[in-house]
DNA sequence: GAAACTGTTTGAAT
DNA sequence: AATTCAAACAGTTT
C-alpha cells in the first residue's frame, strides 16, 4: 500500500491521536507479524507511554517512554486506526494496543506483511540493516544532485527499479517512481548511468517536489489505503500516468502504455519518454 | 473458475 | 558486488 508520502500522512495523524498516551496491554493475533516473540513484545509494551512517532522512509517509528522504538513497515496493505474500547475488531485486525484511556490503536492487513519490531531506541540501525542501509529521504537537504550523479553514475540498472531501491533514495514506490519518470521526461528503460546531469536535474527536483505535494495531498488512494482518522488521500486526483494506460498522455495525447518492468507494472507516455538512442540500441541486441 | 493483478521487502540464487 | 526472482498472503480483476 504505502509509499513515503503515505506513511508520512499515518505518522501525523498517529502523532494527533495518540502520543502522550499510554499502553494498558497489548493483544497480537498473527504472531509471525512481530518480534521479539509474542509474550516478550506484549510484556515489554505494557505501561509505556507513546512519547511520539517519527518516521524514516517507509518506516514508521513508535517512541515509547524507557527508550524503547517500535519499528513498523506497513508493507502493501498495513493500516492503523484508534477506535473506542471494546468495538468490535474486523477479521484482518492483527495487533491492538489497548490505551488506559479507553481507546485502542490497531493494526489491521490484509495481506499480512506488514511487519513490527522492537529495539532499544538510538540501536535502530544496528538492529535492521535495511534502516542501516536506508538512501537520504527525499528532500532538498538530504538528497542533493552530487550524490544523485555518483549513485546513477555506478549503476546499468534501469532507472525504474533504481528508484524503487531503498538503499538508493528512500520512500518512493511503485506509484511515484512511475509519475516522477513522467514528470521528468524519462523513460523507464533507461540506464541509471545514462541519464545526462541536466535528467538529473530535473528528476531530482520532480522527486523532491512530488513527495511535497502528495504528503500535502494526505496520500494516494488507488486501493485501500486509508490515513489514521479513516480517510482515503486526494492525490489519486493528482496522478499523470499510474492506472491511465490506455488514456490519452495529459502533454501530449499520445496513449499512456503500461508494460512490465522487473515485475513491477510500468506507466509511461511512450512519446513524451523516449528511449534514448544508446539504450535502444542494446536492447536490440538482446 | 483459473490465472493474473495489486501501493513492499527479503533472502536465496546467479 | 550487483541483480534477479520467488515468496510471504489475501482479495480483486480478467
Amino acid at each position: 500500500m504505502p509509499e513515503l508520502p503515505e506513511v508520512e500522512t499515518v505518522r501525523r495523524g498517529l502523532n494527533r491521536l495518540v502520543a502522550g498516551a499510554t499502553i494498558d496491554h497489548v493483544e497480537v493475533f498473527y504472531p509471525k507479524m512481530v518480534t521479539p516473540d509474542r509474550d516478550e513484545f506484549t510484556a515489554e509494551l505494557i505501561g509505556r507511554q507513546i512519547e511520539r512517532i517519527d518516521r524514516r522512509g517507509k518506516y514508521l517509528l513508535f517512541r515509547f517512554s524507557g527508550d524503547l522504538t517500535m519499528v513498523s513497515h506497513l508493507r502493501m496493505e498495513g493500516k492503523y486506526d484508534v477506535q473506542a474500547e471494546g468495538s468490535p475488531i474486523t477479521k484482518h485486525t492483527h495487533v491492538v494496543f489497548h490505551l488506559k484511556d479507553d481507546r485502542e490503536l490497531r493494526y489491521t492487513d490484509t495481506r499480512k506483511f506488514g511487519r513490527m519490531r522492537l529495539v532499544p531506541t538510538g540501536q535502530e540501525a544496528a538492529e535492521m540493516p535495511s534502516l542501516a542501509k536506508m538512501g537520504p529521504e527525499p528532500t532538498e537537504e538530504a538528497l542533493t544532485l552530487a550524490y544523485m550523479q555518483t549513485i546513477f553514475g555506478k549503476s546499468h540498472k534501469v532507472v525504474k527499479p533504481f528508484l524503487l531501491d531503498q538503499s538508493r533514495i528512500a520512500g518512493l514506490g511503485n506509484i511515484y517512481a512511475d509519475e516522477v519518470l513522467w514528470l521528468s521526461k524519462i523513460n523507464p528503460l533507461t540506464p541509471a548511468d545514462e541519464l545526462t546531469k541536466a535528467q538529473l536535474a530535473t528528476l531530482r527536483r520532480n522527486i523532491i517536489e512530488e513527495m511535497a505535494l502528495a504528503i500535502q495531498g494526505h496520500g494516494t488512494t488507488v486501493h485501500s489505503f486509508s490515513t489514521a482518522f479513516g480517510e482515503a488521500g486526494q492525490f489519486q486526483n493528482h496522478l499523470h500516468v499510474y492506472g491511465r494506460e490506455g488514456e490519452p498522455c495529459e502533454r501530449c495525447g499520445t496513449e499512456i502504455e503500461k508494460i512490465k518492468v522487473a515485475q513491477r507494472g510500468t506507466h509511461f507516455c511512450p512519446k513524451c519518454q523516449p528511449l534514448p538512442a544508446a539504450a535502444l540500441e542494446a536492447f536490440d541486441r538482446d
